[in-house]
DNA sequence: AAATCGGATGTTATATTATAACTCCCGTTA
DNA sequence: TAACGGGAGTTATAATATAACATCCGATTT
């Protein structure tokens, strides 16, 4: 019982998943939700989101431009830092507070307020809905009588991968 | 029945709680801990920390070190940023990641990691356990097999004493 | 076609936040 | 006294972000 050679496609190189796919399934809705809103997915726009999505790494904004320059030559701080607001107001990527970084959201038509799990090691960010998390907190929220116009919850440490990965100490 | 003038102390200036009761507590709070802990609180730190206790706003570092400077004539961005991580290392002030800002920690002593509730039109910070929330939380991050080191989470908004204030929106 | 308007981008300059690297000082200890 | 270590002084610069104004370009109106 031999596996089909001729079907099965090459395997992502160091990671466990079709990272292509989260590209193309992102870069898709992106396109989508802007045709709908009527807003410009315009080439700058779209190189940094696909810059972005290259990984699932949390991507700073002066290394974004510096690999957006030999695509767009005249690209400068300004440049990047615009396409990052188009892109967060769109909710198409989440920005990192505790890292002053970029990472694409792979929720952008649901709902964009996660847990954001930073690993120290791999550096990779990972979304969760936790809605037991966002429904407890929405009672305390009320509880206070707080007003709420966005949320930052993001967690540091080591993700699962990296925990079998590294035992030495970070 | 008047009330005994000799004994009535002037009320806090623009607000409804006794600060200076809230200064006190975190200043001998932080004294305590410091010595407990055979770390030294030097006269800087005790300076930066009482400075950053002036309000329950979120202070920038800079803003720091422009009111550290009469006080400490030398005082240099390097004077504020170890001292302020030193606060942090000792857990008596918080880093408002999302806002690049430092605030008091009202329970240096107990567990430091709270929700952060930041208030867009006072610029206060509100710390609470949120100890469901919190249950909730960790309970997420066993299931996603993710280790913390750290945890922010930080909500922003229009506190309860602004959202009595202001209709107009933000 | 000309005028105009708004969104996106180009461009220059600068503001804001943070750290590196090396020195000095001072108190403790070997 | 010498060695050491923590704290602070000092200089320089790195990293992050925004302001302000000019230009371009396509769509709409005149």
């Amino acid at each position: 019982m031999n596996t089909p050679i001729e079907t099965s496609p090459p395997p992502p190189p160091r990671s466990e998943h079709d990272h292509q796919k989260c590209v193309s399934e992102a870069i898709g809705t992106a396109e989508h939700l802007c045709v709908v809103r009527g807003v410009q997915l315009t080439p700058i726009r779209h190189q940094v989101l696909e810059l972005i999505w290259e990984s699932h790494k949390a991507v700073k904004a002066y290394e974004l431009l510096d690999r957006l320059k030999p695509l767009q030559s005249a690209a400068k701080p300004a440049t990047i830092y615009r396409a990052l607001d188009f892109l967060i107001e769109q909710g198409l990527i989440h920005r990192v507070e505790s890292l002053n970084a970029f990472v694409g959201c792979s929720s952008s038509g649901h709902q964009h307020e996660q847990l954001l799990l930073i690993c120290k090691h791999c550096n990779e960010v990972e979304e969760r809905p936790a809605t037991e998390v966002m429904q407890a907190l929405s009672q305390e929220l009320d509880q206070a009588g707080f007003i709420v116009h966005s949320k930052a919850i993001e967690i540091h440490g080591i993700c699962i991968k990296c925990v079998a990965l590294c035992n030495e100490q970070d």
